[in-house]
DNA sequence: TGTTGTTATAAAATCGATTATTGTGCTTAG
DNA sequence: CTAAGCACAATAATCGATTTTATAACAACA
């Protein structure tokens, strides 16, 4: 069938501004580290303006930190702050997980397999890590997509991003993904069964499991 | 005693940035209409880089829309995004509420009480009703201050300039703001009694009864 | 030696002008 | 009378250059 959206062109600060969020996610830029305005016209190839407007929007989002007539910089992966993101997405994600379990469809049933078994299929390959992480990324916010909440899942996109962003520099823990794998198909289950408490419990422990990782990258 | 604090001296950047959230939260500007970007070049006397930075990181914080080569608009009023402000609102502030209650120290006890007394004496005067909002924001962000949770905090924040956008423009219903005054007293009693569940069953009724009064800028 | 003041340098912020895109009204074909 | 196509006007986005501000290096002085 036909697509007839009309696809909303990019901007250059848009784009700019997607490519940075990933690249802050996945650790491409140093903890700490002061913002180099022009290294990254270059690195980007884009002018002054719509690289500028583009940091003004992470910087809103939490991805950096602005300081007036110093201009910007990736925040310090701090130990304490991890605490914070990892325990406000257990409570976020929760709440959005019995909503969703409560107002899902049918539709939802089956998007929730197939993100489930997309996921599954794409880790036997380690070479593409960043495809994989999409599908991850996908699998989570399609879980909780039906809780009924806007701002909510707003909120939890932000938290997910900060918190991948400290699980993405810490080492490997190749026993405890393989535990965190299974748990994505017994999330799948529960949530057909619409076990609300238990997936809950679920969800609660694979955040504070990949929380025991992601502390790996500080401290 | 000296204040040596280095005061981040302002961007233009960043003053037009504090004054159009002001300006919006407050209703200055008509819901749904789109930005003319020009008109407040001259409204706020200032250039178009730093105007443009500002509505950038307005639109990341949620008070504008933007739409990628057509600009920005003030968000509409519907009735269903205030229900989900409301409703975030309830969920994230009654949590920040216990935590407070917990955490909170001798010191936050005298400026909770400050800050209800500050605004209880304030809102003799309607005139200044841009102080009066000022101080009821400053007691409602006193009250759930030592949660713990700077992520929490910034979305309960978020929401809070979300609602009273709602608040602001509808209009004023002087028996319920009785009511609602009078829970700002009852609210400091029961947060130094440490009476967690009281408390946060008071400050839920109280963001519904403000919900009712909001509802009115809507349908 | 440590402190303060001064200048040079680098970088951030802003401006004015240019380019690209969208929306509008008119024209014309069906 | 409707709809598609085309210019033109309006406005959004971007560029290149300038101004402002902070940082660093250095000198003078206590």
């Amino acid at each position: 069938m036909d697509v007839p959206q009309r696809k909303q062109s990019a901007t250059t600060a848009s784009r700019v501004f997607d490519a940075m969020r990933h690249d802050l996610v996945n650790g491409r830029f140093a903890a700490g580290e002061k913002v180099a305005i022009n290294g990254l016209k270059e690195q980007y190839k884009v002018g002054l303006s719509p690289l500028r407007e583009a940091l003004n929007r992470l910087a809103a989002y939490g991805l950096l930190v602005q300081e007036n007539q110093r201009g910007f910089r990736v925040p310090r992966l701090d130990r304490r702050e991890l605490d914070d993101v990892a325990g406000m997405r257990r409570e976020l994600e929760g709440m959005a997980l019995e909503r969703a379990i409560l107002n899902g469809d049918a539709e939802w049933e089956s998007e929730l397999l197939a993100a489930a078994h997309r996921l599954k299929r794409a880790d036997l390959s380690p070479t593409k890590v960043d495809e994989w992480e999409q599908l991850h990324t996908r699998f989570h916010s399609t879980l909780v997509a039906p809780c009924g909440s806007v701002w909510l899942l707003r909120f939890i996109d932000q938290l997910h991003d900060q918190f991948d962003r400290y699980r993405r520099m810490a080492p490997g823990a190749p026993e405890v993904r393989k535990i965190l794998d299974a748990q994505h198909g017994e999330l799948v289950e529960l949530a057909l069964e619409r076990d609300v408490k238990a997936a809950r419990g679920l969800l609660e422990d694979h955040i504070d499991r990949s929380y025991q990782v992601a502390m790996g990258s500080c401290k």
